[in-house]
DNA sequence: GCAGTGCTGTACCCGTGGTGCAGTTTTGAA
DNA sequence: TTCAAAACTGCACCACGGGTACAGCACTGC
């Protein structure tokens, strides 16, 4: 989950504000991350900011929205362009994880970390309302992905008993746990590595023996 | 990564507070956390505070090397109790998992959250000393289950070709996913479901065909 | 010509991390 | 019992960052 792919061509000062945050808070935490760095950068004043955005935390939640916002536009592209690839839910449903695999290698340095993790990890510096948010994306992967494992059961029935609820998870689950050991270990292939041993494990529950 | 059976009976005012420090942080974040609350929660002053660190930084220093201790002990019982069940090193792995995935079960509430991974995610307000200690915690365990994988490997030949290592970074991945996923949705029962998925794969790895 | 949008400038408050240091109590070994 | 080290207390003080309050200005589009 994290920062691809963005136009962002004619910014105003708010995304101006969001892309230095969100820059800032994925290299350092969004404790480190002061208001007055943001403002400089973009060449305003702390009025200007706190015409914005209420607070620091309000910031965080438009910064939270256009992420995901970007994030499922992006996991959409993925799955759009794999399904004209392949018209069975199997094979096109690896090569999205394929697709998403190669473009994890792409990323960037030792890649962004994930936002929504950060929020998580900051819980009470926040509202409520940036928690949902977060916890309604994530469910919104599991829900997208169940539905797909449900098509490709039905085709390719599991050689081995996994609940597809669970193995829908894992996929976010193994791409931001590869976030935080990329991040840990410094160590940007990790992640991508990492996608790719989730896509052998779907690959052996559903591929018939050759 | 988290929490697990610690006696601590004669704690030390310096020790209260990194228990102290641990529970607030898991719960609510470092940045959240104030000198403040923990020392009226220890009921010394703030300079008693200071006696003990130099700063809020190196009391994580000293917390992430408590923690890390404990979770090293936690992880060698469960393999020691594993291999006295089992001599078969695929067979001792698969329980060492169950073991583990039955102690997530048991955690209290939505679960600790991994102090690791808070410290990760609060990159620069810490020196390199304590992401270095993080690092090598992971990759700590990066080499000791890849040591297990290759014995394994040795007896039983893995039925699909994946990479070992990746297969032990896996597990970590899982588990620090795991613990945002469930943080983040509210549900305590993923991280134990998830290290039950992961057993599957392995098992599905190497277990013969029945 | 006038209203809204997007700011600037100034002044000010407070919580928190952190410093410095002198003095006091507690503890444990000789 | 003594004495030194360990474990603090108390107080004064600083800097930084988030946040408030509010008056005023510049630009844009109708």
């Amino acid at each position: 989950m994290t920062t691809f792919l963005k136009p962002r061509s004619v910014a105003t000062n708010r995304d101006k504000l969001l892309t230095a945050a969100e820059l800032a808070i994925v290299e350092k935490g969004f404790a480190a991350t002061s208001i007055e760095e943001l403002i400089t950068e973009v060449g305003i004043t702390k009025s200007g900011f706190f015409y914005h955005f209420r607070d620091k935390s309000e910031m965080v939640k438009a910064l939270l929205e256009r992420h995901l916002a970007e994030e499922a536009v992006w996991f959409e592209g993925l799955f759009a362009r794999a399904s004209t690839l392949d018209d069975d839910p199997l094979h096109a449903f690896l090569i999205f994880l394929r697709l998403l695999q190669e473009d994890m290698e792409r990323l960037t340095d030792v890649h962004p970390g994930c936002i929504v993790t950060a929020c998580v990890f900051q819980e009470r510096l926040f509202d409520r309302s940036i928690h949902e948010l977060a916890a309604d994306s994530l469910l919104g992967w599991r829900r997208q992905f169940h539905a797909k494992f449900k098509e490709i059961a039905a085709v390719y029935p599991p050689r081995i008993d996994v609940d597809l609820e669970d193995l829908s998870d894992m996929l976010t689950v193994v791409t931001d746990g590869g976030i935080i050991l990329s991040k840990t270990i410094r160590d940007k292939g990790v992640l991508a590595r990492q996608v790719g041993l989730y896509r052998k494990f779907v690959k052996s529950i559903f591929a018939p023996r050759h």
